[in-house]
DNA sequence: TAAAAATACTCCATAGGTATTTTAT
DNA sequence: ATAAAATACCTATGGAGTATTTTTA
């Protein structure tokens, strides 16, 4: 499972649009097809629902966004905590 | 950023070695290093400090250690989740 | 018919490996 | 001298792209 994969799916249940998720992150629409279909192969489980033309959230896709949420969250937290921060490699 | 990053330095921290943690989590020791690298690029600091035999986190590898070791949680948790739930990808 | 997702490829970056060299005790 | 990390190099996987086809309203 990948951070990015996290943030597609984020971004995906967002716009409930594959295409437009692809747009706002600079992707092509078949990368995000990609990034979609492993993540729900690494969770085992479905995350949205196709079989319509707006697509929409499964049962799972709703349970793990919070979680995605969560961990990007902490993500660019730690990552701001890190900026400004000593790079000489000293030991603590 | 990836989360197998994560695990490796969560590891590497947890065994101070990169030798030791290789054998854990069933990589080559280069890869380990590589992993480390990589992870101290995207964060912009150096997460361990070589300079002695025995490896010592630095501060910022420190102050890291935390945001990592919950992310991995979350990341465990929600896979759990996800593990039991229906697979056919019918709308929520 | 039209808009959106899936598919079929192509290409290239990189993750991971083996073997070796460097470094520090 | 020896243990451990870094480096050099190679390969294979897969991430990302373009172009096309399939699907559904």
């Amino acid at each position: 499972m990948q951070l990015q994969q996290l943030r597609t799916y984020c971004e995906v249940a967002a716009e409930l649009s594959f295409t437009r998720a692809a747009r706002n992150l600079h992707y092509a629409q078949s990368t995000v097809t990609a990034q979609i279909r492993s993540l729900e192969e690494t969770v085992g489980a479905r995350l949205f629902d196709r079989s319509r033309r707006r697509i929409a959230l499964t049962d799972a896709g709703r349970q793990f966004l919070p979680h995605a949420l969560r961990i990007i969250e902490i993500t660019e937290a730690a990552r701001q905590e890190m900026q400004g921060l000593e790079r000489t490699g000293r030991a603590a």
